[in-house]
DNA sequence: TCGACAAAGTTCGTATTACGGAATAGCCTT
DNA sequence: AAGGCTATTCCGTAATACGAACTTTGTCGA
């Protein structure tokens, strides 16, 4: 850990909370000396992701960190494109999809057609946070994900990966399709498909319907070509 | 500056080009040797603005960058993006200028080259509200708005419109640029334009200056084409 | 207009800490 | 199984970031 970076993201997260912050008030929220912010500060300006204001409003952020977002979004892309398929797999089937992607140790839900379906039974779940381990996004996407990467993220979780776990992917790899591991109780299911491209997973995509209406097997044999057709056709979208 | 700080980011800018980067490529791009590039990487991994894929997929970043934008509004864009403007502007002329945007029933200043004008009699005026109805930066936004928005905010503000004010707005339009509406006995005077994009006014420039150095005649005369010009300049720049 | 106060900004000697060449480990190809 | 390539770790060294003390600058009250 480089300390001199660690810090000036310190003050970067602690400028990016305000409208403008001033030596004083960076310096109790993060702690730091003042010199050490002041000269922090100048490196931000002088690469040119902060702004003095004036001596006494502070500094600011500039756009040019909106530059470094860039890339991320790339999340928006798949939005993009992935709605209209979604949708339109929501009409004919009726029930609602969730979109989801990996960020830090959970699956963040993207987009969802539930306001769409007659079969809605859920708010608007948007930015919630999935389980990796229990939910169908977060199966599908550890089934399908590089095994480097499965690897790093269950060490990260904690989890030991023992012969069960990998046999559990396996099958899912097999089937093409994960099912939410529910409590006896649970009286929703999900199936989740994952994204593909090449090797990449760019995200994972879940039907969710009630139990009491079909069995495991039953969505599988139903909706699992489907929804994989549907992930492919939003694969070939996302990446022109 | 602080070069740790100056190579984090060049990674981080190098790494926002593309969905992913190797070490050997974000290496050659930044001129970094690979241990320092791989040290980086790992505070920036420690950090959660980027994240390992793979051995040869290498690294990305994390929609963690998008919290960091999450303060910057469009204001700052604009301001981002006139500030140099202003700054030459007050150079050239001399006299300071007020870079100010619609809010709740007032224009706000948003920026000013008061402290870079040998000419600056007031003290920094940053946040400061001026009145829609008499100020320039008001007037010129008020003139130049659409007529819905325009019928709106007078509304809102319990303003009867009358002949009399449409009158001077249309004169204001036609003219280019709006005037402080003076008391007898003030001393300063502003004159106003409009940053526009379109239909839709961005934000407000206003010159200001002493009553006793020119009528409004002259003022409009001479500087009613460079403040025009130096709004049109920003426009352009504003949104890319 | 002045003076006291507060906060920003600078200096500089020191010790920390980042640096990067060389060695090693890890992965893929043949 | 071995070779070749790249990522990663090591570690002695020197550069450089650090921060206590000081100076400057602007604000606010009288």
């Amino acid at each position: 850990m480089i300390e001199p970076v660690s810090r000036s993201f310190a003050i970067m997260e602690a400028l990016s909370r305000r409208p403008r912050g001033t030596v004083a008030v960076l310096a109790g929220e993060t702690h730091l000396p003042r010199p050490t912010v002041v000269r922090l500060l100048k490196t931000l300006v002088e690469l040119g992701y902060a702004t003095r204001i004036s001596r006494e409003a502070g500094y600011r952020l500039t756009d040019k960190v909106l530059g470094l977002a860039q890339g991320i979004r790339f999340v928006d892309r798949l939005i993009d494109a992935a709605a209209p398929h979604m949708s339109r797999f929501t009409r004919r089937y009726g029930w609602p999809l969730y979109l989801g992607t990996i960020s830090d140790r959970a699956m963040t839900i993207r987009h969802s057609t539930a306001t769409e379906s007659p079969m809605s039974f859920e708010r608007t779940a948007l930015q919630r946070r999935s389980p990796l381990l229990s939910s169908a996004l977060g199966r599908a996407w550890l089934a399908f994900c590089p095994a480097e990467e499965r690897r790093g993220v269950l060490r990260h979780l904690g989890v030991k990966p023992d012969a069960k776990l990998a046999a559990a992917f396996a099958r899912i790899r097999s089937d093409g399709y994960a099912f939410t591991v529910l409590p006896r109780s649970g009286r929703l299911q999900g199936i989740g498909v994952a994204i593909r491209d090449g090797e990449r997973v760019m995200g994972c995509l879940s039907m969710r319907f009630i139990r009491s209406a079909m069995t495991e097997d039953e969505a599988g044999r139903r909706y699992g070509a489907p929804l994989n057709a549907l992930a492919a056709a939003i694969a070939a979208d996302a990446d022109r």
